[in-house]
Formats: structure tokens, sequence, C-alpha cells
DNA sequence: GATGAATGAGCGTTCATTCAT
DNA sequence: AATGAATGAACGCTCATTCAT
């Protein structure tokens, strides 16, 4: 009489534990000890599904990976609208990534840094997100009959300016008025858009 | 007869050595042995010349905070042109910040999340970054015959902008094409400047 | 199938070897490692038992303090013996205190300077010593017939004399005659109470 | 032109300056910089006027023990009085030993568990107290009539009474009324006293 | 005499990791 | 699958002492 396997929801339990201490203490305050008491289990456990503190690192990194992915996918059918759908699915004030979140991947972009395996996903994330955007900015430029050539370069800043209120928002809240994320984004969306050339 | 004081001198290289080891390992793996040797001194001294490790890290804060104070203040006459060169100075090619200093302010955004004086010199210099941009707005705008009332929110999305290329330079390099960053941004003010309403 | 637990027995062990080392080294030379290697264990073990070193000290303190409460807790009947008896149990030459306990009294007499914990525990023991040598006063001055208006002062100088012998046998041991202590203070209090007014 | 010498009044201010650290922060926490600090001056001249700085302890020591023999040596006429007037002098509320000395002197008893030296010098000022106080109880027995037998006990008891109200006026300073030291070794010096036999 | 920068050994403490149970 | 005791390396920091000036 085996007991059940539980692998896959002790995982979970311990990435929370890793998230809910590094949003609030940092990476180098995530110890084990403070994974396991955050998750409620002890520091033998941890080391049993994980086999060190970095795979955790990489697995919270993944689960944040996910969330971004989801939200991203969002099921407007105007390419625009689905600009607007996916900013505000990412920095909107209802809906938006929870500030937890947001507090970990501040920390994960310290610690791509110094640990490649962590450079690595991130980089990944990032290059999808834009390709993402970008891949929207053309079917709108296209469909408002402008030239897609900004596209890029539209991505590229949108995406930016997201890490960027991500950051002001974990480390500089107080800058940063509710709900003022969302709109500025969608603003410079909108700029992009605006100053594409027309088509020929 | 004493030895000459030095104190001025030692704690700027002390501070240079934090800025190296923490660029490219992070401020866990900036121990005083690694600050010291990167400085060409013993561990002991660092502890001579700063009480404790955060304050050199908070040294190296002012540090960056005043190159960023010294960059903002552009001799442009003309507003917009002033706003160019604010962005052209903060994240140009040529010009621009080191990528040292900027993969230190990464880290240091990290390190906001758990140490409240990190968090509010970091405050503090964003908070100071965006007025100083919301001023150049107002001015830009009203030249330009319309409404500064979006001038908060340009300033806001410019810094946000600012500090997400920051983040992508030093974890994602490969996603910023050279000159791009200066670029973006640009466009992104522009955008606010051109959207902004026509004064009556 | 845990390890069994152990702490108990550890804590005990580690306390110990404070007592040891302190003894004959002082506070200060009772370093973790010297306590660590007086108990047969690591330095990392003590700080797996103890969070800190003042708390193995303060746990020291409360295990002579139950030593002096056990002895102050006689079985005489008559009051006067009680006294009698309690000053033999405490540092009588059979049967009192052993000079472990007593060299590590005085090196806590010191940290109680500057450490306010450390005072507290000590402070409380006094206070407790005195009260049961001035109920114990008390009894038998009235056993006597006697006014009990002293019993005060004789508690507190008999508890003052054992204090001061205990420093004269850690510290000057050749000016302390084997046997002196206990029958010196008997003496005393011997005064104390043949000096008791007669009640009317 | 050399400088005059100020060596002695050098030395002075140093072990003043331990004296004060030490009286409110025991032996450990007096470092060379504390107590160069508290005397005015730098680490670097504290070493020049003593090679280490067990020197400085030993020197305040022989300081307190010349406090000492000064207050013994009273100038009653009378032995008893001349008992009377030394306990007075060492423990009375008003001119009786400051309580910077006192918690100096308790320190001192610590380290005079470790450092040999400092127990040297601890044993012999205590062995010259006893002696002092018994010739005094010998002249005044004989000059009751009584057997002075009985004085070394006397004598012993009444140093170690000191000692102990010391330690108690240090570490439990809520336990010794103000006065109650003085007034009780007189009355245990008393007591020894009465108890002596009539000499035949 | 005097300064204060500099050293290096050693401290208390933390922590990822291992392992007996 | 789970526990929690145990280890050892490394950390930040302190400090007596030295020494160039």
């Amino acid at each position: 009489m085996p007991r059940p396997q539980n692998t896959r929801q002790r995982r979970s339990e311990i990435i929370g534990g890793l998230a809910r201490v590094m949003a609030d203490q940092g990476y180098a305050k995530a110890t084990i000890q403070a994974i396991a008491k955050a998750a409620g289990l002890t520091p033998g456990l941890v080391h049993y599904h994980f086999q060190n503190k970095q795979e955790i690192l990489l697995a919270l990194i993944e689960r944040l990976a996910s969330i971004v992915r989801a939200r991203l996918d969002t099921e407007a059918a105007d390419p625009t609208d689905k600009i607007y759908a996916a900013i505000d699915a990412l920095v909107g004030t209802k809906g938006g990534i929870e500030s937890e979140a947001i507090a970990c991947w501040v920390v994960i972009g310290a610690e791509a840094v110094r640990q490649p395996e962590v450079q690595g996903l991130y980089e990944a994330l990032m290059r999808e997100a834009i390709e993402e955007f970008a891949n929207a900015f053309r079917s709108a430029m296209q469909k408002e009959g402008r030239s897609d050539a900004t596209a890029p370069d539209a991505a590229l800043s949108v995406v930016a300016a997201m890490e960027g209120f991500f950051r002001l928002a974990a480390g500089s809240p107080s800058c940063v008025p509710s709900g003022s994320a969302a709109s500025s984004i969608k603003q410079i969306a909108r700029g992009f858009l605006d100053s594409a050339e027309e088509a020929q």
C-alpha cells in the first residue's frame, strides 16, 4: 500500500513558498528553511522534491512564464483590440498580474545578471513576448493600411515599458498611480500605430 | 606627522569595487572579500572605511544618482530638444550610461524589494527623474500650443520605458538592438507630444 | 520514520559545554567553537539548537537558578535549622554548590553589567533568595520571641555574604579556608537572630 | 625643544577611559578604540603608552587597589571605631566607593577567573584587606576584654560581605536599599565582636 | 609624541545540502 | 514520502596590534 503520489502537488507548494518569500525578502533571504516554512513543509522535504535551490527558482520562472503566455493569448478578434487586451491582461489594475508575481519578476531580473540558466529563461520569455506583440502590431498596422516596418520597434517599446512599470511598481510604488500603467502603455501603442507610414 | 588621510579616495575605490562585482555577480555574491579584491584592498580595510556592507551599497546608489542627475541636466535650449537630449544622455548608444552602471541599477532595483533604505533612495531618484521630465514635457507642450495635461503621464511613461530598457539590456541583451532604446523612447515622447490636445 | 528528537538532550549538553568553558576561560573566551568542542559537537549544531550565544547563557543561568532554588528548599522543620540548612546547602564544603557553578556565577555577575537580560535573571534570583531567607528569619525570630523587624536586613546580609564568598572562592581561593564560608555565614545569621529585640 | 613629558598624564587618562567603558560595557566590549574614544585620544596613542590591553587593565586594578588601601587607613583612634570607619569608607552611601569603581571591580572579579595576572592582583588586595581588618578586630576584641581567636573569621566575613554587596549593587541594585550595606556590615562586625568569648 | 590607515586572525552566525531514521 | 538533526564552508564583522608618516 504505497503512499499516493503527490510530487506534483508538493512541488507546486514549494514553488509558491519561494514566490511568497522572494517577493518580500529577495532571493538571498529565500532560504530553504524559509521556503519550507512558507509552504508548511520541512526543509528535508524540499530537497526531496528539488535537487537544489536553483531548480526551484527555474520552476518558479516557468510558472510565471506560463501566466504571461496565457495572458498574451487573448480572445480579441481585431488586432488592435488584441494589443490593448494583452496590455490590460498584463498590467491592468484589475486582471493584471498580481503584485507578488511582479515583485518576484523584478528579483528574477536581478538574478539573471549572474545565473546563466535564469538569464536563458528570462531572455526566451522576453523574446516570445516581443514576437507576440510584433505580430499583433504587424496585423494592426496592415489592417489600418500602414506599413508594418515599425512593428518590431513598437513591440519592443511596449514590452520595455511594461518591464519598467513592473520595476516602478515594485520599487517605487508611489510614483505609479493606480491604472496609469495600462493607460500609458496603450497610449504608447497608439502612438506607434498612428505614426506608422501610410502604405503606398 | 600622521599618515595622510585618504578616506575619500579609499571609499571611492571600494564603491567602484562593489559596482564591478555586483554588475556581474549580483549583490549576494558581492562579498566583502570580493569587493576588497576588486578594489585591491584587504577585507578589514573595507570595514575600516564603511560601517557595513549596506553602507557601501547606499553610497553606490548615491553615485549612480549623481550620474543620472548630471545627465538629466542638459544644455538644450528648446524644451523638446531638452527631452531628446536627456534621453540620449541616459540610454543613447554613445554617451549613454555604461553597461556596468545599468547592471548595477537592475540589481539595486531587486534589493529595493527588501531593504527599505535602498527603496527610499530608489524612489527618490525615480520621483526626481519623473518630475524633471514632466517639467520638460509641460514646456514643450506649451511651446507647441498644446495642453500640458498629459505631461505627467508622458514623463512617467518615458521613465518607465527607460527602466524597462535597462532591464532588457542587462537581462536580455540580444532583444535590444544597438541604438534602438534611444530612438524608441524618443518616439514614445514624440507620441505623447503629438497626441496632446490643441490648447484653445 | 524521522530521526528521533534529541533537542532536549543536546541543549543540555551545550549548556554543560558553556559551563565548563566559562568556568575557566570566562564568557568572552567561551566561543561557539569552544563550547561545541567541550560538548563534543560541531559549531553548526550549536546554532541549530540555540538561536544565539546569549540564549545559551540565559539557559545556563536558568539551570543555576534551579539548583539554587532546590537547595533553598530544605526539609528542616525548625526555622532556625532551616536557615542553617540552606546555608550549608549553598556554601557548605560537602553538599555545597560545586566550584564550576560558582565560577560560572561570578562570570555571570560581570555579564549582568552589560546584558540587560542577564541582569534581569540575576536580579530575579537574588530577590527570590533574599525573600526566602527573610521569611525564614521572620519565623525564627518570632519563634525565639523576638521582633522580626530586622529580618530583611539579616536576609540581605546573608545573601550578600554568600555572594562575596563565591567571589572570593573563585578569584582568591587561598583566602577562604575550607569550611570557613558556611560556618562564618551561620555565625552572621546567629548574630542577627541574637541581636533582634525581645518582643514585648 | 622636545615636547614636554606627559606620559603619566596620558596613562591616567587611558586608565580612566577603560574604567568608564568597562563599567557599563564589560571588559570584552572595552576595545582599544572605545577606550581611546572615552579618553579623548586616538587608538594608536593608547598603544604608545601601553604595550597591550591587559597592561591597562592591570594598571586600573592598581588604581582601584590604591583607593581601597587609602580608605582602609582611617584616622580613628579606637579600634572598634576604626572598623566602622573603614566599612563606611568602603561601602557607605556618602564617601563610599563610587559606583563606577564598583562595577569595574565586579568585572575584574570575572576576569580573574581566566587571567592569572589579574587573579594575582585581586588575591593580593583581598589578602591585604582581610589582614587589615583582622588586625583591627584583634585590637578591638582585646580592648573589649575578649579572646581574639575569631578575628580572622570576622575579618573574612566582613570582606566577603562587602564583596557581596558590591556584586549586588552592580548586578541587582534594586535589592540593596540605600545605606543598607554599611549598616548591615557594621552589624555583622558587631555580631562577631559580641560573640567573641570573654578572655579569662 | 601622535595620527589614523592597514592588517589578519578569529568571532558569531547562516545555510544549502546530506542522511539516518 | 517525510522528518529534522547534522555538517562544513562561507559570510559580515570586530579588534588588538602594527606602522608609515
